[in-house]
DNA sequence: GGTTGCCATAAGGGATGCTGATGCCCGTGG
DNA sequence: CCACGGGCATCAGCATCCCTTATGGCAACC
């Protein structure tokens, strides 16, 4: 018998709360209510899988929760699929990286309704869970490689542009004047922590390499922001070309590494949604 | 509140039977359980999702079903990976491609008790869900490039070996003096089609192209049977070069295509299993 | 036209899953 | 050191659920 998603909900949000009776508030139960379903849970699977002041899990709880997330995503998925065969949409949603949307992109929107701004695996699950109808997802990747991005089931990925990357320095860095640069002779430098736009731990499995030692915390989406930061000497940062407005800019050289953004989408009917697609990808 | 893969099991084996009657019987309930069950679902997620008399999956069925596999595939995963926290298996059990076991890695199996012949996808869902420790998985690919394998979770996956592959013809075939073949030149030959040891369409989809005309379709696991079959002039068959003991074998040369082999397990403590990853990845 | 097999429906019974009440334990503050 | 409060575990009860048995209706087949 499958294990029971209902419980496995239930577990999660037990584990996020890090409280039985915080997630009893959350899911609208009683703390008896979420005491039992975890008990049920454990009896099913022969194993602790929480311990108990604190409310933290164990090591069969972890690998539990490793494949909690991609069912919970995936069984949304699998609603939102069918739900979509009979929808008649009057709204046109975008989930779209803080660096998607370009002149080039933007200019291809007619008919989006609303665009929501994401990283990309919150974007991929929102077009998998039917809360958008569209992604576009960016990230740094070799020419020609696919973006890394979780697996929500049968949806198409296509790849829409890629663009050069620069590193982003203030005036007088002794690295100002070089016609290119290298990442691994930056790996020791402080960077720009940009999570939103230019995720350190992402570049580095890109690049394969350590190092890139985080900087200045910068929590919004503005490329703009994340350049004038860098330009004002609070660390390097990484940007596709055309959205570094300000500080000098060089071209990354080595490794070739490129800013690519892709369009994920479900099977669609012909529509505004379709045509979306259409005017993205040609 | 996720779909209930309890209903999608039984769903899943209604469309399997062609039948309620019988569906009830494989799932050892009664005929009218399994009508409440679907009518369930169907109310769960507002549309039908079979036809009646017959019983066949409507689209909304079929779009369900894309979802539905691989579904209860990762729901067992999630159960094995919790188990093989706990478990202290007293065998180890491998699921290989026919392709697979050469003498290189037949030679690193000490500690193996079981090997079970099964395709790529068939070998990472036995992985996945707890019914073999190891998988060595085999198909055609670009060179250095991963196969394309099913998503069942948090494995690993590890390339063992890559061997050139060699189209076998019959003595006297116009084409059997070449030093090399390409294979857009023999799309339109009629080619063995052995499924379980070299899948037509898989390799359509590496080398991207169509053709590949099937001829007589081989059901078994040996290679050297589909050589033979090649080599008596029923089509020709596309095969590692070790495991082609006859016929004329001519290097293909384009495009660039190799054979692959694959290790694919889950986290695994120090033990047995783990050995057999030393050695047949070291 | 009758028969047979199969899906749909109704009714009933046992099991389930939640709530409210309460017990127990541990950390915190006076 | 002790009392208090918060949080998880347990119990009992009730409403709902999920299966089975009985049966109806329909369509294909002989």
């Amino acid at each position: 018998m499958p294990v029971d998603p209902h419980l496995l909900r239930t577990f999660v949000t037990v584990v996020a709360e890090g409280s039985f009776s915080a997630a009893a508030d959350r899911l609208g139960y009683t703390q008896p209510a979420v005491s039992q379903q975890i008990a049920a849970l454990e009896a099913d699977l022969g194993v602790p899988l929480l311990g108990r002041r604190p409310v933290r899990p164990t090591r069969a709880g972890e690998r539990l929760l490793e494949h909690a997330g991609p069912l919970l995503l995936r069984l949304r998925a699998a609603r939102a699929d069918v739900a979509r065969l009979s929808a008649e949409p009057r709204t046109l949603t975008l989930a779209a990286g803080p660096l998607a949307l370009t002149a080039g992109t933007a200019a291809a929107l007619a008919g989006v309704t609303t665009v929501r701004v994401a990283g990309a695996a919150a974007a991929v699950a929102l077009v998998a869970s039917g809360e958008a109808d569209l992604a576009l997802v960016d990230g740094p990747a070799a020419p020609s490689d696919p973006l890394s991005l979780p697996d929500a089931g049968p949806l198409t990925t296509v790849g829409v542009r890629e663009e050069e990357l620069v590193v982003v320095l203030p005036e007088g860095h002794p690295l100002a004047g070089r016609a290119g640069l290298r990442l691994d002779d930056l790996a020791d430098a402080v960077w720009v922590d940009a999570a939103e736009v230019m995720p350190l731990d992402r570049l580095r499995a890109v690049a394969r390499l350590d190092g890139l030692r985080p900087g200045i915390r910068y929590e919004g989406h503005d490329p703009a922001v994340a350049a004038r930061l860098a330009a004002a000497g609070h660390g390097l940062t990484l940007l596709p070309a055309s959205t570094a407005p300000c500080g000098v800019r060089v071209p990354l050289v080595a490794p070739r590494i490129v800013h690519r953004v892709e369009l994920v989408h479900a099977a669609l009917p012909p529509g505004p949604a379709a045509e979306v697609v259409r005017a993205l990808t040609s």
